[in-house]
DNA sequence: TATTACCCTACTTATTTAATAGGATAAACA
DNA sequence: TGTTTATCCTATTAAATAAGTAGGGTAATA
């Protein structure tokens, strides 16, 4: 399932990238567009700043704005700063592997195999849209 | 993420399809194989047996068996019974549907488009999959 | 009738998620 | 220069979920 904090971070991502240009909007304009906690939204947009995708002034006529345009941002690098590894079991992961503690060879593991596959469709998918694609319509 | 309680499932549904007949086996047989904990494993078997999966067998010599053939059993209905709904969001479930809270118009958030996408992708996957693909090799 | 092995409810613990609180810092502007 | 505005940042908390544990009950076999 996908966290609120996702969920909440995509949709701002889309906010910001609708508006075009790279003009810094308030916290508090996209929380109640989108309906999200202001504070919740705060921490949200925190981390997608220490992690390249936003900058942010602060002062009278600040806020956030997208660093590079929605084209160039694709859905994989949202996805794993908010939400983690794509996988759906660590030992199938390219970001975030962790070798499973029951398995003893994990070549031979079925749910594994069933996985790579689940990852490799999933991985397809947000690497061939970017935010730029959420922004339109 | 996929549950502990999914994936013990999975890798237990497997030892026993490999089994090939409908000869009962214990749990402790399938907890030692698959290092699973026996009490763990014990809830996540009945769990299966009252979905319909499985069947067992009281007392000496009894154990857990498959009711239907491994290919008769897609991987559906197996994560829909362990893990609960396939999409990353409920409203985008089949099965599972709710709407969102901050959401005013589902067929305009670009979480839900892109969601439908992966959703569909994965669908496809564990459509196509039967306990008995897990089986071989 | 003793043993075996599942049946079933309840409980506990750990982890993660989703916030919330509250002050610090920096920019704009009168 | 001082006030307002808006982000910055750490810490805390409440709720939900996941993962595992306990322990006695029930049915089948020999």
């Amino acid at each position: 399932m996908l966290s609120k904090k996702t969920k909440y971070g995509i949709k701002a991502l889309t906010y910001l990238g609708r508006q075009g240009n790279k003009i810094p909007v308030q916290i508090a304009t996209i929380s109640k567009s989108e309906n999200i906690s202001l504070k919740f939204l705060e921490s949200i947009l925190l981390t997608l700043r220490k992690n390249g995708i936003l900058a942010s002034k602060k002062g009278k006529g600040g806020g956030y704005y997208l660093l590079k345009e929605p084209s160039e941002i694709p859905m994989t690098s949202i996805m794993r700063i908010l939400e983690g590894p794509i996988s759906m079991v660590p030992c199938v992961s390219l970001n975030f592997y962790e070798k499973c503690d029951d398995c003893p060879d994990e070549t031979a593991c079925a749910v594994h195999k069933l996985m790579i596959q689940v990852r490799d469709n999933t991985l397809k998918i947000f690497r061939n849209t970017s935010l730029a694609d959420l922004c339109k319509n």
